[in-house]
DNA sequence: TATGAATGAGGATTCATTCAT
DNA sequence: AATGAATGAATCCTCATTCAT
């Protein structure tokens, strides 16, 4: 019985993933338990509320990131190439529809604090890497962190994108002539 | 009465573009009413229904940016600096939620001659700037509209943005390390 | 100015009427106005509201109804060929849209006296045709004032109407077998 | 919880019809609802939208009078018997309110072909009728039905109405003085 | 006085959420 | 525990009526 809730519980998740992906934030709590196979009742007894479940794909995502970072951080290579590799994996991931989402709901603690240890995560980085002289020092990490947030945040990122590109080639020292 | 009304007029297209840059999509045509000070009736005598308020804000947005593009283009500068300077005119424009809000609508064909418009002399802009040496050549012109699209689009976009800046500073040639 | 007051009040009656016979009892009070070249102010300066306009057409056909049985009922003709005569008046005239109007309102003190005073002229009519042997005695005059309702405020009556010319025949006497 | 919802639906039906009898068209979807007992979220998870709900009411009314025309007309008595059979059988049912909601939608496929289907079967009685000498030959088949139409479709219409009676002698032969 | 802009109550419809089965 | 029917608040939009010009 358990091994169905968590089943269920995935099929929700990739559902109203795909969903919002497809057709916006504007997708009923309905469509998503039908994707998902499932009546809404289900869905609710899952999730309480919709913020809940928009809670919840946000805070999959923003943990993923976090850990992907820690992860990268340990690694013994330039902090430009940890903010690359960070940056290039999060323009893979459903960032832009959480944002999409995320216009409305007043973050839960949860959320805030998953955000807070990011950004201070990232801001690490930036900060090392203007130490090793690997990214420009005429902007604060803060600015950093959001420029690289709309750049991945965007609807159909991707870690290749001329955009992503572009703006990594900006960050690099020299700039601004 | 017809000063009146094309104050009304002006009333709702100010609350409107307020209200959605504050709360987003989701603003109830009863809210835009009531923050122009105005009865719903009174929206609905200015605009059939949601689609052609929301039509009608995308299409001044971009009769606006067509026009000073044209205006810049026409002055004996490089086209680099054409460019630059309307990014930097748009940055301070309210694009941002107009892009919100052409998610939903089914753009209607005026839109659509405009979008086409605006994208042909962006194209020429950056073709031309390529051409003098003064823009990298390893993106498309479509692909740099796209790029400065998200870039100006963005919600609290600002003409000395740092996203700006770096975006712009990326652009110019020698970038990709 | 009088002349104007009278001729704006003809239009009104006559566009009102048309667009009730053409698009049902759902137009609005606005789209009567334009159809007679008026602003819905004037409109509301003749008629003080919709009900008011609605009964106007109502009256104006019952006192026509009236006039007409009357002027019909002092001939020196058999009752029969009186009854006919009013019926064959009457399909021609728009009692069918009147009728499907007056189903909502409640009818003014003015209208009632109107069908009051048709029913009494429509039933000594019929009790005398009755009494003339020109028309079958097994039902009551007010059945047939009742019957010959249906038949003429039906939408596109017509003087001529195979129901007119059936429902005329089956009201002689010998009917029923 | 099937039998419930067949029971809620069931209500709407009869609270429809009721309503729409007794107020007209006009009536209200909160109105029908509330008559039903239920909430308005209740009728439209039933009928999807108000067409439907007139729709269905309609096809049901169409599809029982062609299923009893066709009884009546397989058993071996005259085909003035069957019509008399049919429009009586008619004259006690919602029809009238049908009508009046006809007017407004457009008909859908299926109510068309409903209605295809029992004009075709009453011309068929109708046309044997006038063969066998039971039903005046001096209007079409297609009139009669009109005719037949109007006064089985009309508010209040009963079996034994003065009107029915009175058209149903008057469609014998014979008639027209 | 004629006009048409403004008003707002009312009606159709949607959808998050609850609850009986 | 799963289901999907029921609920009703919220939203879009219409139109009779009022009122400023």
């Amino acid at each position: 019985m358990r091994a169905d809730a968590r089943r269920n519980r995935e099929r929700i998740i990739t559902s109203a993933l795909d969903l919002f992906a497809k057709y916006g934030p504007g997708v009923s709590m309905e469509d998503i338990a039908q994707a998902a196979g499932l009546g809404v009742g289900t869905l609710y007894r899952h999730f309480p509320d919709r913020l809940a479940l928009v809670t919840d794909l946000a805070n999959s995502a923003l943990a993923d990131l976090r850990d992907h970072a820690r992860a990268q951080a340990a690694e013994d290579i330039s902090r430009w190439e940890v903010l690359v590799r960070v940056v290039r994996h999060c323009a893979g991931r459903p960032f832009a529809l959480i944002t999409s989402l995320a216009g409305t709901p007043p973050a839960t603690p949860g959320t805030q604090e998953l955000v807070r240890e990011v950004n201070a995560l990232l801001a690490e980085i930036i900060e090392k890497a203007q130490d090793e002289g690997t990214l420009r020092r005429d902007i604060t990490p803060e600015q950093v962190v959001g420029l690289l947030n709309v750049v991945v945040c965007r609807p159909g990122a991707q870690p290749d994108d001329p955009l992503t590109t572009v703006m990594l080639d900006g960050l690099k020292p020299g700039g601004r002539r």
